[in-house]
DNA sequence: CTGTTAGCGCATTCAT
DNA sequence: ATGAATGCGCTAACAG
């Protein structure tokens, strides 16, 4: 059943040789055969609704035409976004990701990884959180071109495709100081995971620029990005320093936390504490009050991240490359002058 | 690079012929090797480091042990957790997923299952708005099992794993009753999709059942399942009939909308009205106030559907069969008693 | 129980 | 410019 029809129905067709077909119906090599003939063979092709069968293609050519993209949770609205824009690009050149939501079981992760192995794909793209991962030493065992995304080996040793995080604590605390705000507090993301630690840096290395004050129980670290660990942080920051006019998070669910918090505590947002999240997920304008964000382009940084492993896949010996792109401050009604 | 050991250098070091290595590895076959040369076998597989090369068994075979999935939007938060439930029992049995999202774009869209009938996908799962696409016709010519997510073919001519819809809207009427209502307004989805139309029927069975009046102009069609459409099929109810104290919606994403027309209305929820949704949406109990849904169990749909086809993938002629899964009524914020 | 043989559908040499 | 032949890595039918 399925695609009865192979190369060697359209050859009898065409009245050629099958090995011309698929001469002929190959883009590359089409050059090499008589635009006549050509003609007859793809006519005798769509005739016959003939579509070329990728397993046996895969087989002789021992590419597979498939990316194995690991996700660690799609049901975090971040991910799909990446997702499409990994698929934009793969597509437009033929490729098919495999998508892998890696989870948080360890044995069903390797299993899944060994399956896209086994699969034979081209290479990987991962946005999974943890560094150790093993399918990455597999894959860079194996020669397989890899780029993360949101995350980087320090070293540069691999590509890899993020937003520049500090850039967009910077644009956070420069909103809040041109609001008027001058003690700020931050609720930190994990420091293990980079964008965590990138985040944190930049929103230090911005408080110091304005030459603002941060006495350390104004930065409180949570040890996820959760909405209880957000509130648990922020209520610290609260309690440490209930002068504190203005808090900006590492991550939008951190700030669904803070709103836990203020509300807790008898705040309100923005008249008493202002506050900005990180990543504008979806929805997160139908807070109330809508939250203030530092936008990341998801969908160009999947884009991107396909983009650099296709041209790694290109040549092979592509030096690995790291691309960064912009983040955007998208103000909304949590945030507003100090009431002072 | 990749896998360069093949089963040909595992036989080599085990000393018996590739044949007997397949039947060694192969679970299936297992029980025809001897016991000894089967161990002899593993321990050089894996001493080799072997991994099968799945892309010459599929030729082979032909299956690829590949499943086409179609999703129309993942950044729809309906999507993906349905897509991990798929994803679960998919790889349980050593199936790969090929997801697709079908978008908006029909010429894209038409790529796609091409790619995915190119690679020899043994069947489609397709959680896909429209009816009219191309795939499923091909699919089923090509005699390719496929399971329908969210919707059906009245006729019952191909499997499908669905919500109980209309029981969804009878919890929602049920439960307004319950709190004192009587006026109650619907803002109904799209109804030439099965999900708007049936979730309608039962929300008029349910309210006919109870002996309750319901004149036409409570009853408001959002031209789409959009906050907008949702707003403005609820301003269109409020105009009508001002007096209605309790809406129910076909959609979460509805219910927000109707969030947008209280407001502008200068009526609060739920103390003036109140307001159900349907999906229960992540983050959705985020809102001011937290919507109280009809929950779907998006996973479990997911799951079943994959199991739907899988049977069908084993045995050839299984005749089509519909699940439908029980919804639930998730009660938040957003619903009181009328003020009366 | 194991070795042998023969392809699956295609791309790619080498002839012609 | 096209035909012929070969083999990708594996499984399955047949011998032995």
């Amino acid at each position: 059943m399925q695609t009865a029809v192979t190369i060697r129905d359209v050859a009898r067709l065409a009245n050629v040789h099958p090995g011309t077909v698929s001469r002929a119906l190959n883009p590359h090599t089409r050059g090499l055969v008589n635009e006549e003939t050509a003609a007859r063979v793809l006519t005798a092709a769509d005739q016959l609704a003939y579509r070329p069968n990728s397993i046996a293609r895969g087989l002789k050519t021992s590419r597979s035409m498939t990316i194995g993209v690991l996700i660690p949770d799609l049901t975090n609205p971040l991910f799909p976004p990446i997702v499409l824009g990994v698929d934009d690009r793969l597509t437009r050149d033929g490729y098919t990701p495999l998508l892998v939501n890696t989870g948080s079981d360890p044995a069903r992760e390797r299993a899944s990884i060994d399956a896209m192995l086994a699969r034979q794909v081209d290479g990987f793209i991962a946005a999974t959180a943890r560094l150790d991962i093993e399918p990455l030493a597999v894959a860079m065992a194996a020669g397989l071109p890899l780029v993360l995304i949101n995350r980087t080996f320090e070293d540069g040793s691999v590509s890899a495709c993020t937003v520049d995080d500090r850039r967009g604590s910077e644009l956070a605390v420069r909103h809040m100081i041109d609001l008027g705000h001058v003690r700020l507090g931050y609720v930190a993301g994990p420091q293990n995971v980079s964008t965590g630690h990138r985040r944190y840096l930049g929103f230090t290395a911005a408080m110091v620029a304005a030459g603002l004050a941060l006495p350390p129980e104004r930065v409180s670290y949570a040890g996820a990005f959760t909405e209880a660990a957000g509130a648990q942080a922020c209520a610290a920051i609260l309690r440490a320093d209930p002068g504190v006019s203005a808090i900006i998070t590492a991550n939008d669910r951190l700030a669904i936390g803070c709103y836990d918090a203020l509300t807790a505590a008898a705040l309100r947002c923005p008249e008493d504490v202002s506050i900005i999240g990180f990543n504008d997920m979806m929805f997160i304008d139908r807070l109330r009050p809508p939250l203030s964000s530092v936008r990341v382009p998801q969908r160009e940084i999947g884009y991107a991240a396909a983009d650099l492993l296709l041209e790694q896949i290109g040549n092979e010996d592509t030096p690995p490359r790291e691309v960064m792109l912009e983040p955007e401050l998208v103000v909304r009604g949590s945030t507003a002058p100090p009431a002072r």
